[in-house]
DNA sequence: AAAAAAGATTGAATGAGTTCAATTTTTAAG
DNA sequence: CTTAAAAATTGAACTCATTCAATCTTTTTT
């Protein structure tokens, strides 16, 4: 059922992205006009809104690719973690800080998670969410891989303490992109010290 | 020195403020224009700009002044808390979550934390965040509290965890206003249940 | 193969946020 | 009190994001 039409759709889907992503990195959000986006991607406006809602849209669109590899990279480490609860939690969250920045900026990062707050219906939105939820999980899914080693004493909420440590690193990772000045370095140096806690208090007594 | 200047100045501020507060109230934001709110405070559309740099500046403002008087009813339980750390925590970010929608809607909540986010350099987005900044102190503090008063044991990092927890319940907040049918009763219980290992961990063995 | 239906594209029109040069008001100086 | 300087106000003009009725393309039907 390869039509002449769902080829031409994919090829404009993929013309309407890869142009406002480009415009994006050169000239930034703000100056990337929706009819730049167009023209570069051989479209009209109206075209490029048949495809996208709306010009945050799109930039949520680029960002969720993004996050799709940093979940795929993430996977290695739940694979096979680091021994003690703490190396495994900071190898997965530094993974993850080290992937973002690779092929965006702090901007684009902040406009994606804005537009995805502000609107949270639109297709895009819900997509960005649904990423963010399967990273939740992967957070939680190391926990529970912890404590089937033995590392993580039983007993333990091991999703509730991987959600909160998810949601802790995210909020960081919001205010990195919030602070221009602000290092990765930085970043993951706080994130550690917050950590800290709660990974040597799950932990087996004997596995320190 | 308190010269007919600036008193003119503060008097268009505070009708500026309140024409912007009581039309998103009425109309919501998005059908709420820069017209209507300079026509309501009797002033031009350029006064406006002189006083707030965007439309989404004077909602951050709003719910800047809503977010102190969480930090105000916050106090008292900080004061004086529950026993346990379990009760101490929950009372208090109970007392957050049921402060926030007495003036605000989710949808003011989305825009301000999406302005926030997308501009942290204007003024009123600096205040939220340095709001923000105060309210994860107040939690830390609580902690630090229940360590001095025995509740919580020695040698825990009471800065951190009061960060963690703080960062979690901020980001479950997002969670909430982004989906529009959340209540605050469900908010309250995942976040109850993300607390429970952190404060049964750090609490001392005999205060259970 | 022609006609009808369905699906997409188009770009001019719309509307709202934002800007800025001209004007007015207030303060300070002479 | 007059005048100059500084500060604030004003609203028409401008910029874009977004919409939508008309048009064109592709698919399906006969």
């Amino acid at each position: 059922m390869t039509g002449l039409r769902a080829k031409q759709k994919a090829d404009r889907n993929r013309r309407i992205l890869e142009a406002a992503a480009s415009l994006f990195r050169e000239v930034g959000y703000d100056s990337a006009r929706i009819e730049d986006i167009a023209e570069r991607a051989e479209v009209s406006v109206g075209t490029f809104y048949n495809y996208y809602e709306n010009k945050g849209d799109i930039l949520v669109a680029t960002v969720s690719m993004e996050v799709e590899e940093v979940l795929e990279s993430g996977k290695a480490i739940v694979e096979n973690p680091p021994a003690t609860t703490l190396d495994a939690l900071q190898a997965l969250i530094d993974q993850y800080f080290d992937h973002s920045l690779v092929y965006l900026s702090k901007e684009m990062w902040r406009i994606a998670m804005a537009t995805s707050i502000q609107q949270p219906e639109s297709p895009f939105s819900r997509r960005y969410t649904e990423l963010d939820g399967r990273l939740c999980d992967q957070v939680s899914m190391l926990v529970q891989k912890l404590q089937l080693r033995g590392a993580v004493m039983p007993g333990i909420d091991a999703v509730a303490v991987g959600q909160m440590a998810f949601n802790n690193l995210n909020m960081m990772f919001i205010e990195f992109v919030r602070e221009e000045a602000m290092t990765l370095e930085t970043l993951k140096e706080h994130v550690a010290r917050q950590n800290r806690p709660l990974a040597l208090l799950i932990s087996s007594p004997r596995i320190q």
